[in-house]
DNA sequence: CTTTAAACCAAACAATCGTTTGTTTAGTGA
DNA sequence: TCACTAAACAAACGATTGTTTGGTTTAAAG
């Protein structure tokens, strides 16, 4: 009677190690945590994880691969729940803030490693990225903007604020959507 | 005859140390580089290198005040250089990225370095970037704008986009410069 | 010419790093 | 029951880390 167990056996630990680095690469950066640190969190010996990883890099990799999914979705669903093109881009930025500043450990390491740390695996995290932040070039094309807009400096400047606000957000007063929202109001009003 | 020669003796490879540590931590990263890489590249002894700093964490500290020294000065002398509001903070944030882009590899660790990477000297790296970026706050502060414009988070998404454009920025087409002026244009003008 | 302190060398220290190896445990399919 | 394999343990590997210690050179001062 094989229906009930089909699976050889659960290799649920794989999912708590990605867990625990994706939490520890997000709070102490990728350096400051060593593979014993990893290991302890899930109650493991270093060695063991190599079962699961061939190094720390790939783990990286893997915890990487796993925030860009997890904010894709998300941004992704925001957007797709709204139809006018400002409304759209809105509700994806507010949904990046969110991702990258509360809700999810894995998109955290997005900002918290650059490419530029890990050299084996820096193409991976750079395309990875790009493949990411071509929605915002997509709903930043949909936008109704005179001729002469720089779309491409927008993207970019959109994108840098939010990202960087990871280094001074603070949970009060300001939610990560409000941030958000607020960066877009003083984008469209004319400060001039 | 004590006229010419005042100083006991000069310890100008004290600076030739903070010129590599600053040049190697705004590169590769605080973490990736060793003691010995820095001592190397002034043609020293690891050991030597303690005689002139205490600690590795120190030598970054003393590479960051220096970093902030250097672009304050810059962007003080740009701001001062212009009269009206807008074109004070246009000359400061020209300033900011010319430095923070290219210029100096002092200015650049403040970038590379997050506080939170080395706890024993967090609390004064954090200071001293506020320090600066008080320059800001005021410059926004005397801009003639209508009273419900949000002056804080106008500050943070300035120097928020300005900052990260260190992890995309290429020499070409733009200069940091023109950077700087392309993103203060979309601010200032109505998108909606 | 002697003294003194600055500046550096030479060599090692203990600790930690990522990783490898050999072995054991426990569950699965035949 | 028996062979097989996934999963983890136990223990060490070599390399590198930041740092310390004690001796040696250099150069300015008295």
């Amino acid at each position: 009677m094989p229906s009930t167990a089909d699976a050889p056996r659960q290799d649920n630990r794989r999912i708590k190690l990605l867990d625990a680095a994706a939490a520890l690469f997000a709070e102490k950066g990728f350096h400051a945590v060593s593979m014993r640190d990893i290991a302890q969190a899930v109650g493991m010996l270093p060695g063991s994880v190599y079962y699961h990883f061939a190094s720390k890099d790939e783990l990286l990799l893997a915890t990487y691969e796993e925030g860009v999914g997890q904010i894709s979705e998300r941004v992704d669903a925001a957007s797709d729940g709204a139809s006018m093109p400002w409304d759209k881009l809105e509700a994806a930025c507010r949904a990046h803030s969110e991702m990258l500043l509360e809700e999810s450990y894995y998109a955290q390491v997005i900002l918290s490693v650059f490419p530029g740390d890990v050299p084996t695996v820096a193409d991976n995290l750079k395309s990875l990225r790009n493949g990411y932040e071509d929605r915002f070039r997509s709903l930043i094309d949909d936008l109704p903007l005179e001729t002469d807009v720089d779309r491409h400096t927008l993207r970019l400047m959109l994108l840098g604020a939010l990202n960087w606000s990871k280094s001074w957000y603070h949970p009060e007063p300001l939610t990560p959507g409000d941030i958000a929202t607020n960066m877009l109001t003083l984008l469209k009003r004319p400060l001039l």
